[in-house]
DNA sequence: GTGAAAGCGCTAACAA
DNA sequence: TTGTTAGCGCTTTCAC
């Protein structure tokens, strides 16, 4: 302790808190700061919760980490949450091996707030009785008991692409989608149908495939051995299924982008490694997790926390042209 | 609490810590456990941790989560850290905007270790005073004040992609160099040198880059385009530098693999979205993440933590062939 | 086999 | 302007 060092009790307290303006004298303030920098002397954060009651600790849920995406989304509420003097703590993801474990077994007292993203559906069961402050991300802003959503314009972003694809000329689309049953997805295909819909000739096929290259690239093989006029534009839920598709096209000797157009979504590292690079629309997964981290540290303050909406941007690059003339 | 609800005082303490056997009556201990369970009840971490001095919570420092590697090495960690009752906090990536934060301001009484990676060099010197327990990944064994340290055999790993580069006929290679000063990048080219060294007529040019595609593109555009006999396959430190090596070959109208061969390192999913497949080594980040953990959960426990090696594979894919024969 | 009591390090109210 | 004190919820002797 720095009480035997220095000279007082808990003053130490108020200086450390920064609490101590015309409280205590500035010499005093100022020997109790030497005399912690020369003890390395910490505060114990437990010490502190305890009496606090807070623990100025979030919870982040996430389907998988070791998703670029989800790895933004943590970054960007792990910089709000420092700015902040948080922490940000991950439920454990639910695709690592062993029993899946209530986050709460754990955590729950240790939390202040969660946040979850609407993918990891099943985790939702156990926070409902959390009765802690709760962020949704990436969710249906109508039908959560959440505090607040924060959510990528996803209906926007397909609309652009839709939009893309349609003025280049394309009518027979294929919607590569994610075979995950959340509102992000159903929202995607959704903002696509009802964009093809505005257009006299324009179609849309839906296979649906899961989240990875492999099954991708089946489902888009699919997609384009199917009898009939092939489909002149491969519109996938995320970058990670248009790598597939794009394997797919060549696999069946087809060129991108001259046989069959590609776009992807989320943009990726990944997106801009391919080749051709990816048109795709970028969800700036930092901004979700940062926005996230805000709501919560506004409902936190008992503030009503402000439900905010990260617009997105389409990125025209190679893997998109004019169908071909036939 | 659970003591109103139930009937006794700290035997709670004892029946939820699974300490009672023989010195409570299972029928007491059947009371407590269910009071607990009917009413929510949770024990308070923080209160925990204080009475304990112990806080069950491991810092995991690495440079930067969003990339799909130290993802995974988290996920590692994180799983066997829950298996242990621990909780794996990560230090802000120092990539983050805001300022660099020393780790321990907000942490250090709150943390009972840490692993940290190699890549995060500049947050070592904030680790030297910390006086806790430490792991080290994918670092130098001999010079670290570590307990333990936990590498993947990148040299092993550097040495199978010679060899299986050379013994295809390659003479003339380019290492694709990360411009990252680390034990393990160092270690990687050691290897390279040291394989091709055996080989008469064999030689390595190394072609520094920073650690992202399009600078690696620019890199090995440059290696390619050097005047002389063109070399034909490029060693890149990683899949990431690899698929920048892809790009450069193609723009300047080369084949990968007929005119030029090219690995990468990691088998990142990016490994097998590429078109064609890379071949690289696979390194087990989550062996990795897990190993670490281990070491430091031993260490924890006041015995000799085993440094430990995780062994790494060859795949050989579609992107190295043997030279053009020229 | 169970309860009473002390104390982990901190903050906030109050006394001096 | 500073020190004293109580108590956050838990674990752990130690009496009973």
């Amino acid at each position: 302790m720095a009480r035997a060092a220095g000279v007082s009790q808990a003053t130490v307290s108020l200086v450390l808190g920064e609490k101590w303006h015309g409280r205590v004298s500035e010499p005093t303030a100022e020997a109790v700061r030497a005399a912690a920098e020369q003890l390395g002397y910490r505060p114990n954060l437990a010490a502190r919760s305890l009496r606090l009651g807070r623990t100025r600790t979030a919870l982040l849920v996430v389907p998988a980490l070791t998703s670029e995406f989800f790895a933004r989304v943590y970054a960007g509420a792990a910089r709000v949450a420092a700015d902040n003097g948080f922490g940000v703590v991950l439920y454990p993801s639910p695709e690592g091996v062993g029993p899946a474990q209530d986050p709460f077994t754990s955590a729950r007292a240790a939390l202040d707030g969660v946040i979850a993203s609407s993918m990891a559906a099943d985790a939702l069961a156990a926070l409902q009785d959390g009765g802690l402050p709760l962020v949704m991300l990436d969710s249906d802003p109508a039908d959560s008991a959440a505090a607040a959503t924060v959510n990528p314009e996803v209906a926007d972003g397909m609309r652009q692409i839709a939009g893309h694809l349609l003025s280049l000329g394309h009518r027979r689309l294929v919607h590569v989608a994610a075979a995950v049953d959340s509102w992000t997805f159903r929202e995607r295909a959704r903002s696509l149908a009802e964009a093809v819909r505005g257009v006299p000739g324009a179609v849309v096929h839906t296979e649906p495939t899961a989240l990875e290259v492999e099954a991708a690239r089946a489902a888009a093989e699919r997609a384009l051995s199917r009898p009939g006029p092939r489909p002149t534009a491969l519109v996938c839920d995320d970058d990670l299924l248009a790598a597939g598709a794009c394997k797919a096209a060549r696999r069946l000797g087809l060129r991108v982008p001259e046989d069959v157009s590609v776009t992807g979504f989320d943009d990726l590292t990944l997106a801009t490694a391919l080749e051709p690079e990816l048109t795709t629309v970028r969800l700036s997964a930092e901004q979700v997790g940062a926005g996230g981290m805000h709501a919560l540290l506004t409902a936190l303050e008992g503030r009503p926390p402000t439900s905010a909406t990260i617009p997105v941007t389409l990125f025209p690059r190679a893997s998109t042209a004019a169908p071909p003339p036939a």
